[in-house]
DNA sequence: GAGCAGACATAATGAATTCTTATGGCCAGA
DNA sequence: TCTGGCCATAAGAATTCATTATGTCTGCTC
């Protein structure tokens, strides 16, 4: 049930939800109907282009994710008493989301194991992983430090700052300084709608970032997952559509058959 | 099915768990069992005289009533959008547990809304009622603040301290120094077995009794959330069993028909 | 503007899962 | 030895769940 709202959120429809887990479109259908019902109020806008969430939906779902991450490892990990130490390199937008959450949870269920998230730039993330230190790398696939064990491909939303107005002229645009890689991907489309656009603040951690937004400095690509609801941008029409993303897990040779890396690999891909 | 794993440990047997969710002994058994087989292991040793935890069973607990208490919240709760402020005050031993994680977990979805949970001795907690500060109170109940809208009785259990003899003459025990209620319970039961003992540690904090355990000095009556796993006691019959007790909620008079306070107090019934 | 394609809703049938009733085994206490 | 409490198993009944088959609406294309 959980599972279906939030896959349909991903998804951005029920019908390719439907088909992501295997079911039908009615089957879906039915299992929000009841969710709804159970919530007691609607949790998605239905429209012939796929669905949206409604407020109550924005709320429900990072709770919804939380759920099912958590049932996951407890259903699988519960006594299998793991140890080592692992080291998890993220791209810091995704450090900022709820993923290192549950990977702490992962933690709490092995008490012999322990477990390092860090966020690096691209360079000293090559390093800590080629000196061992870092086992696994989840980044953009350009920048990921080694042969990606899988990818998946995320949108980008536009983040509006507080008070700031969409029609601009030039669109005041606030940036991440590094060398991030859709930092290109992102001005490549504002140049090529032909809209005129100045920086209106750079910052080289996703903290600044969304210090600005919320300063209301302008407005900037961000993953859904670090969009705070009042930023979100409700207009599709009001700023071109971003390109996605593709994110690729590296995973160090070294570290092949080690059940805690292996434990860790699938919670990162479930939870992405 | 987490839900029928719960309530079997906590009514300590299937047959109970089953008429208290109000299904069969069998509806029960075959639910355990389906999910001890996604677990992939045992979680409840059976025995002629109820089930108790395996190992494993220990390290899924925690994370079943988490799931279930966010699951709970999340459904009823969100696009509620509650606001205003509630103080809650708590037993020491119950502010250790898990509760007031839940607590947190229901503050986050009322962003505005705040939360304050505090556990003070008998006489500062009644005068904090008193002023208003603390609109409900969740304690033993000979020590609550006003009549108790509703109690629980919950058993206590023998602490093991980390290498004590359970049969040392006389018996080393460790004790809360403040006027906890079941202190005197604890020594009658004692007393009424003819079972020597001495007070080897006292304390007036849940953390210096769990320390003194952990260091060694002696057992412990505690409530069942706060009991390490390597701590507990294995042989029923090595100490005394010990009374339960009963706890009761206090709610302020004025804040009736307070929705937020609504909320927390259906929240704690739910979870304790 | 007619027709088409994609997306969601609804209704009814069929398949699974789940619960219940009925029964048996096991251990403890009288 | 008998009785009562507890758990396990088997088979039928009931409920839930998913599928197939439609219908409606919107947006797009010609």
């Amino acid at each position: 049930m959980l599972r279906s709202f939030v896959t349909a959120v991903r998804a951005g429809s029920i019908s390719r939800a439907a088909t992501a887990l295997g079911h039908t479109q009615p089957a879906l259908s039915q299992q929000l109907r009841k969710l709804e019902s159970v919530v007691g109020r609607p949790l998605l806008y239905r429209s012939p282009s796929g669905v949206s969430l409604t407020r109550a939906g924005e709320e429900l779902l990072p709770y919804a994710e939380r759920i099912l991450s958590l049932s996951a490892q407890a259903l699988t990990e519960a006594g299998r008493a793991l140890t080592g130490h692992c080291g998890v390199g993220l791209l810091e937008d995704l450090a900022a989301s709820q993923l290192p959450q549950a990977l702490a949870d992962l933690a709490r269920l092995h008490p012999g194991a322990t477990l390092e998230v860090l966020s690096l730039s691209n360079a000293a993330m090559r390093e800590a992983y080629d000196a061992g230190r870092v086992h696994l790398v989840l980044d953009e696939v350009p920048d990921v430090p080694g042969p990606p064990r899988w990818t998946v491909r995320r949108p980008l939303v536009w983040a509006i700052g507080h008070g700031v107005d969409v029609a601009a002229d030039p669109l005041p645009v606030v940036l991440f300084s590094n060398t991030c890689a859709w930092r290109t991907s992102v001005l490549e489309t504002l140049e090529r709608t032909d809209r005129p656009w100045r920086v209106a603040f750079e910052s080289n951690s996703l903290v600044g970032v969304l210090a600005a937004l919320r300063a209301g400095l302008g407005v900037a690509a961000l993953m859904p997952a670090n969009l705070e609801p009042v930023m979100a941008c409700h207009d599709p029409d009001a700023l071109p559509t971003l390109p996605d993303v593709e994110l690729g897990l590296a995973r160090h040779p070294r570290t092949e058959g080690d059940p805690l890396i292996d434990a860790v690999e699938t919670a990162l891909r479930r939870m992405i």
